[in-house]
RNA sequence: GCGCCCGUAGCUCAAUUGGAUAGAGCACUAGACUACGGAUCUGGGGGCUGGGAGUUCGAAUCUCUCCGGGCGCACCA
């Protein structure tokens, strides 16, 4: 049970245009919207449907719109229903239709808006992945945020969701963190060694220079004590202690992570190994599949357009026939060492998914990442067994007091999710991030966030929130807490819920339902965020009524008829604002402080 | 040079995916607190949706073309 009164509606229109122009073929029909107005004086519902018919059967819209404006002439709902603009078939409710709803969403609770949308398909959301090598930074949120809230909606839209992170273990840069761990364990041992003498002495240079590996660096030296040290407290050969501080400082750094996502309210279901899926035989044995598929050959790629690399040259490589799933030229398997790329093992990761039963893969990735979406779409398109889409997070400029500030995880000077978290907290760096498409570049300044005012929205809509529960909590004293019940208010009488200014309040919870759907269906979570903005907008208008005309406020000690029925208005609002909040992962405060 | 993303009020962003008169906040401006917490509310000014052409009943949205910003362009991950 949905109570989508917008689905509903449609059901009804489509049943009378079948009647007024027999034979629509079902594509004609399927155009066929009801959907909430932008104007308020063209009714509380509007549908196409008669412009959306008219070329097809040859027939004035206006004339369509008429026809079935009659059939809902005797509705007991409809208020009316008439012919408007172009041809739009315009409804106004009566009050009795909303009641109807508001009792609905008292039933369904935090339920109201769910969706059978996804019909229990299972999609696997990939989000954060960020590679085992830091801290979680400001550059990391937007992607947890946006991927997280993703997550969550298609959630209640009807699918079956598995959250994933994959840790990029495998590559030259968890060997990097392996010798500025080795550094640090070194000083933490109590040798004197600068960056720079400890730079000249690493393969491919010291790469992580910031202090948050001072804390891995001791904790070796706490479990090994002085045993990795070369013999004459030199830099010991990698063969005898590489792995052995990789792997400590990976699990080191996955710890760290795991925390910070967890003090932003991020918890995935499944953490991935690029390592265990290499060392598996997965990874190769992906490559094997796909040969014996035919779509791989070795050869040689042609140089790239534009300016070429300096040390380009030609090579003979294992390609993958990318251009032959749209992707602009194929894409390289082996190194000419013959090792794996990071794209081959990504291949086989995207193939583990699809075994454990995804039939949509979502990655969601920093636009810096998007040129490598064509490349895996092709992939996956060429393995078969589900769809692959890329949700791109642009950059966020992270300003303070207006000024950006810049950083670079080599030097250490990044701002870290955790001091974010820290001055802002995670239900304001959470719904601020989600109050932008995340295809948009987006300022985020910690002051304006910090700031407890109007300007913040997250504050706008938890101050909704606690007022509900406000009047519910000052109710509840009243009445006791059985009258608050939902089956309670549900059963009470709500004929006086008929003025102007309710009105827009129920139009808005109606709408959540086709707004859960359609944000699902676009892969855009921020869309909730404007919705409760607009609700909360809503709600502290009704508010205010009441402080201009007593007898609009909630609770009517003299009226308990009224207040019930207000009440059960109120207890709706508090309701549909908790659902969105809990999709958005922010928290829905009883009170603010 | 090629590809992808973006361009909407002075600023930060929306616009139910092709719907009717393009909306919010900030800033500017004029108002409302003996309250169920004013962290709120009411009103006003502010737009050739970067420019131009096309598609149709209808375009911020789709197509083409310029202009301006961001990102990415072999064996990095």
């Amino acid at each position: 049970m949905t109570h989508d009164i917008f689905a509903a509606a449609r059901a009804r229109v489509l049943e009378a245009l079948a009647r007024v122009v027999p034979g629509l073929p079902e594509a004609v029909a399927a155009r066929v919207e009801v959907t909430l107005p932008r104007e308020a004086g063209h009714g509380d519902m509007a549908s196409n449907a008669a412009l959306i018919v008219a070329k097809p059967a040859r027939r004035n819209p206006r004339e369509i719109a008429a026809a079935l404006a009659a059939a809902f002439a005797d509705d007991p709902l409809i208020a009316s229903a008439e012919a408007a603009g172009p041809g739009f078939l315009n409804l106004r409710l009566r009050p009795a239709a909303w009641h109807d709803l508001l009792r609905g969403v008292l039933r369904a609770g935090e339920s109201y808006g769910d969706s059978t949308l996804g019909q229990g398909a299972t999609v696997n959301v990939e989000y954060v992945s960020a590679n085992p090598t830091g801290p979680m930074h400001i550059g990391h949120c937007r992607g947890a945020v946006v991927g997280d809230a993703l997550a969550n909606l298609l959630g209640k839209a009807g699918w079956k969701v598995t959250k994933e992170y994959y840790i990029n273990d495998a590559g030259n840069q968890v060997a990097a963190l392996a010798w500025a761990a080795y550094w640090r364990y070194m000083q933490a041992c109590g040798l004197e060694i600068s960056a720079e003498a400890f730079d000249a002495q690493t393969p491919n240079g010291l790469q992580y220079r910031g202090d948050y590996l001072v804390p891995v660096g001791e904790a070796l030296h706490a479990k090994f004590g002085r045993s990795l040290l070369g013999p004459d407290d030199g830099i010991a050969p990698a063969e005898s202690w590489l792995v052995t501080v990789r792997d400590f400082a990976i699990a080191a750094m996955m710890d760290q992570i795991r925390a910070d996502l967890a003090a932003l309210g991020v918890h995935h279901d499944v953490f991935s190994s690029e390592r265990k899926l290499v060392e598996s035989g997965a990874a190769a044995a992906m490559i094997e599949r796909m040969r014996d598929a035919g779509l791989i050959y070795e050869g040689v790629l042609e140089p790239p357009k534009g300016k070429l690399p300096e040390d380009w040259e030609p090579r003979q490589q294992t390609l993958f026939r990318a251009t032959a799933y749209g992707d602009d030229v194929d894409r390289p398997l082996r190194k000419s060492d013959g090792t794996a790329t990071y794209f081959a093992n990504d291949i086989a990761y995207h193939a583990q998914k699809i075994a454990a039963g995804a039939k949509v893969l979502i990655d969601v990735l920093g636009a810096d990442h998007g040129g490598y979406l064509p490349r895996m779409r092709a992939a996956v398109s060429a393995i078969g067994g589900a769809s692959f889409e890329g949700v791109l997070c642009q950059i966020v400029h992270v300003l303070k007091g207006g000024q950006p500030l810049k950083m670079s995880k080599r030097a250490g000077t990044f701002i870290t999710l955790r001091d974010l978290l820290d001055e802002v907290g995670p239900d304001a760096v959470r719904f601020t991030i989600l109050t932008r498409k995340s295809d948009a570049q987006m300022d985020f300044d910690i002051d304006a966030v910090v700031a407890q005012t109007r300007e913040n929205p997250v504050f706008y809509v938890q101050y909704a929130h606690a007022r509900c529960r406000s009047v519910l909590r000052a109710a509840e004293e009243q009445f006791g807490a059985a009258a608050l019940a939902p089956e309670t208010l549900a059963g009470a009488d709500l004929s006086s819920l008929t003025n102007d200014q309710e009105e827009p309040q129920h139009r808005r919870m109606g709408g959540w339902p086709r707004l859960v759907e359609a944000a699902a269906q676009a892969r855009e979570p921020h869309r909730i965020a404007f919705f409760l903005y607009d609700m909360a907008a809503d709600f502290h208008m009704l508010w205010n009524r009441g402080r201009d005309d007593a007898t609009l406020r909630f609770l009517q000690t003299d009226h308990p008829e009224e207040t019930r029925a207000r009440l059960a208005l109120v207890a709706a609002t508090a309701i549909v604002i908790r659902s969105g909040l809990r999709v958005m992962g922010v928290s829905p405060v009883e009170e603010m402080r």
